[in-house]
DNA sequence: ACCTGAACACCGTTCAAGT
DNA sequence: ACCTGAACACCGTTCAAGT
């Protein structure tokens, strides 16, 4: 509508991308496409970011501040010692909703290489959140590494199909080959697969398994640093 | 030396695959300079494999069973309920040393999309273990999730530099600009840095986190299932 | 049955050039 | 200061063609 035309910025940039990843994946996030999204050249963009990592850098560090938005800043307050886990825990599931509204970013999280200021700012909350709660300095590093990606919200799955649908799909044809082969897993399949119903993600409800495996290291961490 | 050209199989471009990935990192894997490494025309990859996503998986596959190798086959015996936990804790630490001779291989399997055939009977088998040591398919299942990349040795670590030298050096320079906003951070750095000295990955000891993680799961598997 | 050559569409990125 | 056009090296992949 406006003929004014605004200035390229980083910032501008980086929405850019996270819009067109949001709307058609995160491969579709080439420099051509992203350029094409702002109405300019593809070439344009290095006036305002080095390369494709810094971009993608820069997208990441967009999802992490809008989780700083989301918590009303990074900052906390502990009134007991014993709010540790509640609080940490809130600050993780709502990482989670950040992730799930761009389902594309586990993905691309995994692939960098370096963090980001407002990552690192975020990471270091946490990490105050469990000394304000009386763990050591050397236990809330260990307690870092071990909640590893879970601190951001998502949980490693081994294998995520692209598409759930036709995942499933391949996965059961392949599954009925090599049956014989795996008496668990089928076994398991048949014993799980008819007790959901409310899941709206297959019969494996990933929500209940991310907070199951969460509180599974939530509660040992607990033991380790009382115990 | 020979005279005689081996002819191609599928085997032997996986094969090359993961040497050369061996010797120059996955990012040097392109259809190209594997055909290059078995003295063939990029082009000709294709009457064996489908395409590249399917010599990936290929590869995944070759590591997998390297495992299998190793562990002399996927079966097990249990005597006791008991011996469950022993039993699929050394066989994680087995699999974490197939991944820290192909330290490339995290990275790949966290992109791939389909289960591959091997990947499939091993953690049939780790499902096995549990279900022989009491577990109900139910709890089996969450343990699966909740173990995640663990079942294969790796830890899901946020950041991973490519070069550790490298990224510890302009982690440094960045952590410096960033210190007043990570208080804990540099306190933790401060208190945990000088206490190391026979880690070989630097003030971050993996091995130790990749245990203490694994064993704070396993504990808490544990108590899940006898509680 | 197995391999190749030429070609295509698509990348990220450079560099000198425009305004 | 900010953006562009043309060009380069490199991908994965096709297709018809060779033996």
């Amino acid at each position: 509508m406006s003929e004014l035309r605004i200035p390229l910025t980083k910032h501008r940039v980086f929405d850019a991308a996270v819009e067109l990843a949001d709307r058609s994946g995160i491969g579709a996030v080439t420099m051509r496409s992203v350029a094409a999204e702002l109405g300019v050249e593809a070439m344009s963009l290095y006036y305002h970011v080095a390369n494709k990592e810094a971009l993608l850098d820069g997208v990441v560090d967009t999802l992490i501040r809008e989780l700083e938005d989301e918590l009303g800043g990074f900052e906390f307050e502990i009134d007991e010692q014993a709010e540790w886990k509640p609080l940490l825990r809130g600050r993780i599931l709502t990482a989670r909703e950040v992730m799930l509204r761009h389902p594309w970013a586990p993905a691309l999280i995994e692939t960098r290489v370096r963090m980001t200021p407002t990552m690192l700012r975020y990471l270091d909350s946490l990490l105050g959140i469990l000394v304000a709660g009386g763990f050591s300095y050397d236990l809330g590093h260990y307690a870092m590494h071990a909640l590893g990606s879970r601190s951001l919200g998502f949980n490693q799955e081994l294998f995520v199909p692209d598409d759930p649908e036709a995942g499933a799909e391949e996965s059961e044809a392949m599954l009925a080959d090599l049956a014989p082969q795996l008496p668990h897993m089928m076994q398991m399949i048949a014993e799980v697969a008819h007790e959901g119903g409310d899941s709206t993600l297959g019969w494996c409800d990933y929500q209940a398994e991310f907070e199951f495996g969460l509180d599974l290291l939530l509660d040992g961490l607990e033991r380790s640093h009382s115990g």
